[in-house]
DNA sequence: CTGTTAGCGCTTTCAG
DNA sequence: CTGAAAGCGCTAACAG
């Protein structure tokens, strides 16, 4: 393959010219010029960026991390996220963390190949996000935190946004209210749970929680949780799910059952995914800002890439949607 | 930030030998490379990535070019592609091509900075596809052809597809076919009109094609669409659409029009994405194969990274999926 | 087992 | 306006 030096011999000049050439500096005569670009076309010249980028020490792209390239990340999300990076001139890119401490994403993280990057997974170890976080690679987390100064994470109020569900159940004369959620250690789905129990307390029903635990937060096992929780009898009046997803997968298993949603039984969500809308019935959620929340992620890594201090926390607002998977039985 | 200079240079032995210990490679011995990892690790010292991968003139990455990353390609296909890519030990990235020429992909398509590419844009020109493939750096097109040594094509057979769509409605005795379509250059839908109207042809109905070529291929246009030609009055008895996108638009506007699917008109997509099983009424389309298409996909394009020959087209079979978005009128 | 050394291909002072 | 030269951080052949 050639190289400007390549370039350089063909058209008789120096390297550094062909540089220049290249990169459309003012200085190089138009003849030069000329001369050097009818050279590289050819020489069929392709420009190696990983060089330029090693000499530069600064590549421009930020990483965009998901758990999972071909999981259910919100295209909302991602618009915000991509709008502003692309007017800032910075190339983006996805790539996955599965596999682990052996995944792209470690690499992207750890390799000084980007120059910043916005987090959306859980698998990635604290540890790796705080050794690789620095001045001149600032981390935005999403649905995380980790104590760093060059970390920023930007969070839902996950706990009022299931506060809200609740209590809307409870208004609607639900009294025996189910939460289906999987196993989880992170905080998210922690404070989806807590904000679930408070609505209760505060409405004097502390004994009837009813949290059933387990499993991956997806929609298959949404769907084997509501048939458990079937197949044991007792069926609640409503039943809360930890995310859009799992509701759905719910929504499945009784309809295999013949169980009517709304009529038998009320269902909500949380996130209000694309697909919420579509279900049948139409999927009451809590809604987060998700085009808000990219587009917050991309600013706020260009500020702190321009040496601007930051908040070290956001927390966005939820709201509820009103559809049609809750019924008023008061 | 520390190099392996640093490194070197605080444990007191050479570079090569830092090099040699960080990169595991046996002949270190143990003191040495416990020294070494002591010295990295007080140094906080990271890798560079792109230094290594410049001597190395090999990144072990394979880009995924998406026309945009927060548009709706298909989970599957990236399941597929990310399956085969991480056996192989080879890191997957995706980014957009939107912003054409001064895109992301045009710079990781053109600028060596990984070692192949699976293109599902079609806003990329032929001439920078042609001109970036080379036997070191395959390029695999999605829906889309270009003739060049290094780069295969994986299509689906649209024509067919289309055709059997089309027939399923005459047999079911539709005899007035519209086709609702965006404005198109691409062979893809040029393929999917083509059987559109050899059924027709086909069963003696020549005449009374009813295509509608206009604006994008998103859910927008079908919805607008959908109006201007219910506006039209004289409805056809079904309307076929060139994606599951715009039907599920179409559809949208005949609910609005208090036009009845499949009562007053039948609806025939095509992709098979996932919400179609979803909407109402569930929307009958072809499929195809999406997962083989991404293994398949990820496969040629390590063959042809290690040398061997492939066919240099591929076209996959396409099946009708019968929903609920087709009456028989017979 | 460890060190010396020559680059990978490019950018960018500094001199002319 | 053009050229010489240093060097980004790393790898790997070679010598010891």
């Amino acid at each position: 393959m050639a190289t400007i030096k390549d370039i350089a011999r063909m058209a008789g000049v120096s390297i550094s010219t062909v540089s220049y050439a290249l990169n459309n500096d003012t200085k190089i005569s138009k003849k030069t010029k000329e001369k050097i670009l009818d050279a590289a076309r050819q020489l069929n010249y392709q420009k190696n960026g990983i060089a330029s980028d090693l000499k530069r020490s600064s590549t421009r792209t930020i990483a965009l991390i998901v758990t999972d390239l071909a999981g259910p990340y919100y295209a909302e999300l991602v618009k915000g996220i991509q709008e502003v990076t692309l007017s800032k001139g910075y190339d983006l890119l996805a790539c996955s963390s599965v596999g682990g401490e052996t995944s792209t994403a470690v690499k992207f993280l750890t390799e000084k190949r980007v120059d910043g990057a916005i987090v959306l997974a859980h698998n990635i170890s604290e540890e790796i996000l705080i050794k690789s976080a620095r001045k001149k690679f600032p981390i935005i987390l999403l649905d995380r935190k980790a104590d760093s100064e060059h970390i920023v994470s930007i969070e839902v109020d996950n706990e009022a946004g299931s506060y809200l569900g609740a209590e809307l159940l409870i208004t609607q004369g639900h009294r025996d209210i189910a939460y289906i959620s999987g196993m989880t250690v992170s905080e998210l789905h922690y404070m989806r749970i807590h904000g679930y129990e408070r609505a209760l307390q505060k409405h004097g029903l502390e004994g009837r929680n009813r949290l059933h635990q387990f499993g991956l937060f997806n929609r298959e096992n949404g769907f084997s949780m509501t048939k458990m929780l079937i197949a044991q009898g007792n069926l609640p009046s409503a039943v809360m799910y930890a995310n859009d997803e799992m509701a759905i997968g719910g929504i499945n298993a009784f309809k295999e059952h013949g169980i009517k949603v709304p009529a038998d039984v009320s269902v909500i969500g949380f996130d209000d995914i694309e697909l919420a809308k579509y279900v049948q019935p139409a999927l009451t959620t809590i809604m987060q800002p998700k085009y808000e929340r990219g587009a917050l992620a991309a600013h706020l890594i260009f500020e702190m890439l321009e040496g601007h201090s930051t908040e070290p926390y956001y927390k966005l607002p939820t709201q509820l949607v009103l559809r049609d998977s809750v019924l008023n039985i008061n």
